[in-house]
RNA sequence: GCCCUUGUAGUGAAAUGGAUAUCACGACAGGCUUCGAACCUGUUAUUGGGGGUUCGAAUCCCUCCAAGGGCACCA
């Protein structure tokens, strides 16, 4: 990785153990890529008397200056083509023609492993839980965000090395209000869930529903129904595949539940007010305690919700969990922290649980803002924006955009916008990179490929994209951030249609044909990757 | 009332405190004898208002304005 190394080299010259950056600056006259090193010890140095009396009373442009010249005796000087100073104290690296050469090999010789690490040690089980939309119904379009987002997340997150499990929680519980409301409706006694195909779910399950009173039983029943067909949509028409779907309801089966209201007890941080349990949560950071068996004798969601993050930490050892939610249930997360937080979940602090909330979107239709109820049975699901828009540009739309924007989604002209989706820019990348390597026909022997035949600023700056696949999956796995992935293939297309457009492959002199065509399959081996973590498809027409 | 999130070209979005704010769509002006023009090249914003911190602010702090969401013995 080109980034590391730089990272590396100046490690090595500035001793100084200091937060450091380095990155491709947004103006290619500022270099391949760039760093503040400079004024990140110009700043140390001027708060912090004690550092390395070297530094005192130099500008930033000094030491950018005297860290060049270090560089320059070193060994790094076949690595860099060019190193330059620029106020008010960045220092900008050109990297050498033979190094992003080397980088080409590198790519072509691991082939889809390019980029991809291990990580050893603690941190390296993650749990992510996504969706987890109540079986009432079918999924909604912010269900598809987070969807979206969380399934990307897990992806990189896995390329990047860690152990991850994607799970939906599957609120199916019999206690639960949601539940026994689902339950009036299949035996007939209630109407607030007035979704599409209900009533012929309930047709189909007629028989079994017949001697069942309990509106438990019958919303269990009917939410296995619905979560059947949410299942089949979400891996065939979301193409979403979770490896866990954890029942709400098997908390209580097992006696996780019970137990853990004993434990709660037994710590003390349990009282009786009204005729319902409480639990001391506002002594653990939460604005309010919070109720934890109605005055009816059922338990809320909060006390189930709490033994399955304890089944997540304790007994299952995840060492990251992360949760991705809805905006509209952002309000709840003090309180399930403080729960854990009360069950000494996070001695070692608590950043091991994260929970990540997508915002809302609008739908806009011909102007005007669509309200989406689920009560009203008008809303748009899902499934309805998919087959409009279709899979691919849904899901590149979601992607591209950071959780926490509220994305306005205009439907009127979503079917228009389709056509020109940016998926598509980058699908007719791969498309061409595909043409190319069927059309060629051409033998050659790879041990004689001359890679520094590519030397024009077009393959230079398509090996330099190329490169920087490793660096994105890094980031984006550190910043639990999959829209820099989704950009990322923009940029990678951009410059690859660019390339397209002002160099020839076929036709080219034969070496140069040869090392070109290498060049093209790189391409497309990281196109490939950039798919298959984006979960969009790579077609070979269009 | 309190809490969370957001405000960036006509539109929708991007930008771990970095340099001349990026991308797509739309609009306008150009570009195919040759690997697919679903492409390429231009033009289109002083980042809601006002203060502050900093060598450096869309980003951090204060304040005002605006939008969305949350404040249940629902989930």
């Amino acid at each position: 990785m080109i980034k590391s190394k730089i990272f590396d080299y100046l490690k090595k010259v500035i001793k100084e153990k200091i937060e450091i950056e380095v990155f491709v600056p947004e103006n290619e006259q500022f270099g391949h890529y760039s760093s503040n090193v400079a004024l990140k010890l110009a700043t140390l140095a001027r708060k912090n008397a004690d550092l390395n009396a070297e530094l005192r009373g130099k500008n930033p442009m000094q030491i950018a200056e005297e860290i060049k010249t270090a560089l320059s005796s070193m060994i790094a000087r076949d690595f860099f083509e060019k190193i330059e100073v620029a106020t008010p104290g960045f220092i900008n690296f050109w990297i050498s023609e033979k190094v992003l050469q080397d980088e080409l090999k590198e790519i072509l010789k691991k082939k889809q492993n390019y980029g991809k690490s291990a990580v050893r040690g603690q941190m390296s089980k993650v749990q992510i839980e996504f969706i987890s939309a109540n079986p009432t119904g079918q999924l909604t379009i912010g269900n598809g965000r987070g969807g979206f987002f969380g399934d990307v997340l897990a992806n990189i997150l896995k390329f990047a090395g860690y152990k991850v499990v994607k799970e939906y929680y599957v609120n199916d519980a019999k206690a639960s209000t949601q539940i026994k409301e689902l339950g009036k409706t299949a035996l007939g006694e209630g109407n607030i869930y007035k979704t599409k195909n209900l009533e012929l779910i309930i047709k189909n399950l007629g028989e079994k529903l017949k001697n069942i009173t309990d509106y438990g039983k019958a919303g269990n029943l009917l939410a296995r129904e619905i979560q059947k067909d949410n299942k089949k949509f979400i891996e065939k028409g979301l193409k979403i595949n979770f490896d866990k779907w954890f029942s709400e309801e098997s908390l209580y089966k097992n006696g996780a539940v019970e137990k853990l209201l004993d434990e709660l007890k037994r710590k003390n941080l349990v009282y009786e007010k009204g005729g319902a349990l409480w639990m001391k949560t506002k002594d653990f950071g939460d604005n309010e305690d919070r109720v934890l068996v109605r005055a009816s004798g059922e338990p809320t969601y909060f006390l189930p919700d709490m033994a399955y993050h304890l089944n997540k930490f304790k007994t299952r050892k995840f060492t990251q969990v992360i949760d991705i939610w809805g905006a509209d249930h952002h309000g709840y997360e003090p309180r399930l922290r403080a729960g854990l937080k009360a069950l000494s979940i996070f001695e070692n602090g608590d950043g091991k649980f994260k929970v990540i909330i997508t915002q809302l979107i609008r739908l806009i239709k011909e102007g005007k803002e669509v309200k989406m109820s689920k009560r009203n049975g008008e809303f748009i699901t899902l499934d309805d924006l998919i087959k409009e828009v279709g899979l691919d540009a849904t899901r590149f739309f979601f992607l591209m955009s950071s959780s926490d924007t509220h994305m306005n989604f205009d439907l009127s002209l979503a079917k228009e916008r389709s056509m020109k989706n940016p998926v598509y820019y980058v699908q007719y990348a791969a498309v061409r990179c595909g043409g190319i390597l069927r059309k060629s026909n051409v033998k050659y022997q790879k041990s004689r490929i001359k890679f520094d035949l590519l030397s024009t600023n077009e393959d230079l700056n398509l090996i330099r994209q190329l490169a920087r696949f490793s660096e994105v999956i890094k980031e984006a796995a550190n910043n639990y951030n999959p829209q820099i992935l989704a950009r990322y293939s923009l940029d990678l297309a951009k410059t690859f249609h660019n390339f397209y457009e002002k160099e020839r492959i076929m036709g080219a002199e034969e070496n140069l044909m040869a090392a070109r065509l290498e060049l093209i399959k790189a391409t497309q081996v990281i196109f490939k990757n950039l798919f298959g973590l984006l979960g969009v498809s790579m077609p070979k027409k269009m």
